[in-house]
DNA sequence: GTGGTCTAGACCACG
DNA sequence: GTGGTCTAGACCACC
């Protein structure tokens, strides 16, 4: 479920954030679902659980799991995260089409490579 | 002409690097006008000289400037800089929709987020 | 596994990376294995850490070691940067052979300074 | 008769010995005529006439020319001169050819690119 | 422990 | 004066 690219320049523990931020706001894991346990995660992955711990923190404070404890750590989404999570990818679009008007790259040309995004291929 | 921002969480040497990128590709600084000593741009923004001579060095490497031990560094941009650029600009918007496709943003909703940007306000 | 000179008259940042890349290339360091910490190495050298820094800091630049902080640094060869490198290295040829031609070295004479260094004697 | 190229990395000096070795060795400044003064040519290539100086000093140390006080500097050209230039141009080619070999590129790749310069097109 | 950034200060080559 | 390299030592983020 969760995949480790040790190649990637960010920090392990980001990497695990995102993945479960995205399985949690495409609906793969349902609310109040229980989430893997910090321990048994990190045996799977052969990492160190104090790693698993901090990527879990980090989820729990933006709202995505909330940790029982003896219990474990469960799904808690709501409508307001999805939109939250939207807005945040809108924000990059954004960022990234003030970086093409910068180097003269004209409207035109960045709408087109949007709709080449849509346009073209199904999802993989 | 540098700002240097210390809430910013990427290092020194690469908002430097970000900001003459910024000058040389606006035209704002003149192919083969001299940019300011290493050391005295440290000086001027209170930075140590070799944060300010990895970001030339780095500058260097990636075509914006060339550098000459005795007399200075100097703006070194020609077209062929700016379509290499071009296209890993492009590369990035491709990305970013991409991500906002998965997350089931509409073409719409993208599209707006660019005209925005595009049309919105003056350049700051 | 590396010397530095000290009479060579090239940075020994330099020496490191062509001595990693030499023996990278040569498949001495098998792909994902991982190379010295930057300390160790710098104590072991007795040199500074910040010049291995710099020299692994390049060496990832060009694509023959992934650094992970926290982690250690990690060979990452693969033949898409053997077919790049060689390109490289034919052009040097190519630049030494017109320079060559210049002189009014015949062509006989080039190929046979060829044909020694590969006919001659045994990698040393 | 002397070009600098600004954009080169090597020092001033350097390029102008090289240029006179080359002038030299090709026989286009004949034996014991006389070389433009160190002031004249400074002022030429609006350039510090130090650097001139020290080019000079160098060309006179390898043998390219000889100084006379009060009267100027001369070429002083031999054969010796033209066998050592050889000498360090085939060494040039031997470097090239073993890092060829370290890439593992094959001895008929590289003949084949020697013979491509020779053979393709007339000298520039 | 690991890599990465930064400072302070030195020395070199070049003009 | 200029850029470039190196050392010594500090601090940070990550594991």
């Amino acid at each position: 479920m969760i995949i480790i690219d040790y190649k990637d320049r960010r920090p392990i523990y980001e990497q695990i954030i995102e993945r479960f931020q995205d399985l949690i706001v495409k609906g793969i894991l349902k609310p109040d679902s229980q989430l893997p346990s910090v321990r048994n995660l990190a045996m799977e992955l052969s990492i160190n659980p104090n790693t698993i711990q901090r990527a879990y923190a980090e989820l729990e404070r933006q709202g995505y799991i909330y940790s029982i404890k003896g219990r474990g750590s469960f799904v808690s989404f709501n409508e307001e995260l999805l939109i939250l999570k939207k807005k945040e990818v809108l924000e990059e679009i954004e960022k990234a089409a003030e970086l093409a008007k910068n180097f003269q790259i004209t409207e035109e040309e960045v709408i087109g490579c949007v709709k080449q995004v849509y346009g073209g291929e199904e999802e993989k």
